[in-house]
DNA sequence: ATACACCTTGTTATCGTTAACAAACAGGGT
DNA sequence: ACCCTGTTTGTTAACGATAACAAGGTGTAT
């Protein structure tokens, strides 16, 4: 692999001395015309490209900013790294992505892996962590922000919902209107902790009714409109009586409906609906789904003003915790 | 912010040279079980963290892989993505992930950035760049794979398939049942290059029966089941004759479904539709959409592993360029 | 006891850039 | 001509780790 050029090669073909150069390039202080001109074009001929690591290392700075987050392929997750993007953009700093898959250990090194990289702050979705991981994010140095969640004791900033007021509020619009034989769909494992805190106050909104949940599915792996439209299938087989399913994800929202539409189940007078995230494509169905609207973006984006905020020490203790007010949408199926 | 422990203080702590507790922490080289011991217990105490900066620095390797794509909010690149971080795995690679947002000017700044970290390979969707842009991946040094598409001059890597192959087919089969007025839906501007060349091809495919697209939609911004539904509602009242629309992507081609449904158009007797990419979801809907199956997770995961082979020198010219073929999924909708 | 090999540990120089300070230079006022 | 001020440029020493080489220690064969 041949060697790139460095600062040295474009200094000496423009005949000043490295730091002269590595000033005009970075555009700071001050430079003569045509010194300016003449490094320019120096680092044009030779195709220079500069070495952010050693910058890094020498002015102990990095752009970069780590988002850690379960999975990319999902709604819920490109919508928030979406914002964060937008939200860093006026700084100049750079996100880069980790993926934990679900799983807190890999959460641990991927944090570690992060922070090997010396970035200026870090995002983390969610608030459960191992504990390496926990010691990681509070001994890190630099803003660290838990987002999506706010039910718990964060490290240091905390943008979010509470998904346990979540579930409680789908669970009292859902009793407002009437349905009392509730069944539910989501994911199986404890992997989800922001879905089994959704249902936690769920089960709690209905039990103040004296109520609770009739019958449920449990799937393991991602949400998908399929799985939603199966296990749909498979929960009304075993509890016919249901008038109305809560699901964990708007995903198995839209999978229900597309059952409810193939075998001819009148929604919302027959069986209603209600998911969780405010997924925009829910627009194109043919009846909305009713869903929880979690600002996905705009959280994001929050996050990652308060992550600069802090590195620039202008964030205040009491402005680093954000709870964002969840709203129902009832759409057209409740 | 408190600096961080470095090496020294490991090693200091432990009464060993840096070098020692270098190796001892990176598992390579001999150390006896007692200093093992001393500077592991040493380097958990003080919190130790390596600086990957500095460390790269020094060894000149980075274990970074840039992956630039034009928006990381569709499916079609989460997916891409997600075969990339599959396939990087074994080799302790790790994704860094820069968007572009549809502009080639952006994408030369966004792979200037990431080379700027100097990674050990780079993977970028698409072949077309700006002149910048293109004289950066051919001067990069390093593995560079260009991805998703197949119809034009690769700087190095190639994995994709040929769009205008994929638009070429799909006007083949749809003509094979018996279509003849044919409407498009599709992105306006000419920012979506893959979807400009299966449209391409498509018209060629018409024109070789004679026949061409008879009316069409544009929309600008991302494609969304709701506008594919807008789309298609305005379409069909400029063109109520179409038998069949090609939609640019799978996306609108769901919205085109969900107003046939909405608005009792029989599919596909009355109506046919076809989008592209074969998006999982579509699994889920009331029928399945015909569409073009475009294995982006295979493909991302086998642009990571020539990348791999390719720096580690042992990738023949003739094995850098893989077409992948896109095959037909007729569902229920042609 | 000596020599040789091997295992373990240490020393030195370096990666490419930037911060901090130092020097050179130009221009204006006296 | 001389001093002062302000601008432009250069010098030196890091930043934190690792590669390459050097050296100390231990054990075994002779």
């Amino acid at each position: 692999m041949r060697n790139r050029p460095t600062l040295k090669d474009v200094a000496k073909l423009a005949r000043v001395s490295e730091m002269t150069a590595s000033r005009v390039l970075r555009g700071i202080g001050e430079a003569s015309e045509h010194t300016k001109e003449r490094v320019l074009s120096a680092a044009k001929t030779v195709g220079y490209v500069p070495n952010r690591i050693a910058g890094a290392l020498s002015s102990r700075s990095v752009n970069l900013v780590g988002v850690v987050v379960p999975s990319i392929s999902s709604f819920v997750f490109s919508e928030v790294l979406t914002g964060i993007s937008e939200g860093l953009k006026p700084s100049g700093l750079q996100p880069i992505f980790g993926i934990t898959d679900y799983d807190l250990d890999t959460e641990a090194k991927v944090i570690q892996e992060m922070l090997s990289w010396r970035p200026s702050g870090l995002i983390v979705a969610g608030l459960e962590h191992s504990e390496a991981g926990r010691k990681l994010l509070e001994n890190a140095g630099i803003p660290v922000a838990e987002i999506m969640d706010t039910d718990g004791e964060p490290v240091d900033i905390n943008v979010g919902i509470s998904h346990h007021e979540a579930g409680y509020q789908m669970a009292k619009a859902i009793l407002e209107r009437g349905y009392r034989r509730i069944g539910y769909i989501g994911t199986k494992a404890k992997l989800d902790f922001r879905a089994e805190k959704r249902l936690g106050g769920f089960t709690e909104g209905l039990a103040e009714a004296g109520l609770s949940v009739v019958a449920s599915e449990q799937f393991s792996g991602g949400s998908s409109v399929l799985t939603g439209r199966e296990m749909t299938a498979r929960l009304l087989e075993r509890a016919p009586e249901l008038d109305c399913i809560y699901y964990s994800s708007d995903m198995s929202s839209a999978g229900g409906l597309m059952h409810c539409l193939v075998k001819g189940i009148k929604v919302p007078d027959e069986l209603a609906l209600a998911g969780f995230s405010g997924l925009d494509f829910l627009d194109g169905l043919p009846m909305k789904p009713a869903t929880t609207n979690a600002s996905r973006f705009e959280m994001g984006k929050l996050a990652a003003e308060l992550v600069i905020a802090a590195k620039d020490g202008g964030l205040a203790k009491e402005d680093r915790i954000v709870r964002i007010d969840a709203k129902i949408d009832i759409g057209d199926t409740l």
